[in-house]
DNA sequence: GAGCTTGTTCGACCTTTGTCGAACAACGGT
DNA sequence: ACCGTTGTTCGACAAAGGTCGAACAAGCTC
């Protein structure tokens, strides 16, 4: 089954903003930057391993993520060459912005 | 009643691109850009003047617009600098994304 | 003050979305 | 072949959010 990585070119801003627009997932993202690639496991942020996979999934189809199954695990990695090349500042902005006090 | 315009620090990055996540808003986004200040009914998007009445108070409460009332209108503007301090790049990124096609 | 214009607020409604547990699927190791 | 690990998918549920019409408020003009 393909994961379904659609072009950046092809989702509209809304749905990049949206994903992007979830606690768990904003720390997912800031994982990814961080530490590169990273299997779905890792990011364990208090939610149930539906919930993540929820969360992966939405940001893999907002053209946010990349995934690659490396045997029983899957590798996400962030999209950062392309967005920053369609969207540049938008991560760095959302990257750079401290975290809730 | 003061219409509560917060410290844009004070808004969790998450709310301020939610605000942002939405196709009405980012209409009345782009179209502040491009126009300056403008009065609330100058954005008839396609919905009832309640419905972006709320959008607007959205706005507002994520720290994306200030509104000054301005005899029976009330005017709207981007609170851009503001922005581009806070998340640079944020809002180029943003506005320069070509309209769904 | 009557009436018009401009916005806001108030339910109400319906869709979307975040969350979970449980069931399922794929893979690796023993 | 069996089991454990890792993810995904499937309802189900609750909370959030976009939408509307109607009622209300504030301000201008005549």
């Amino acid at each position: 089954m393909e994961p379904h990585e659609p072009d950046l070119t092809a989702v509209p801003v809304t749905a990049v903003l949206a994903a992007l627009a979830d606690d768990v997932r904003l720390q997912i993202v800031r994982a990814l930057a961080e530490g590169g690639e990273a299997a779905c496991g890792s990011f364990d942020f208090g939610v149930s391993k539906a919930t993540r996979s929820h969360h992966l999934k939405v940001l893999r189809e907002a053209g946010l993520t990349r995934t690659r199954a490396a045997g029983t695990s899957r590798l996400v990695r962030l999209r950062r060459d392309e967005l920053n090349r369609l969207y540049p500042g938008l991560l760095d902005a959302v990257l750079t912005s401290r975290p809730p006090a």
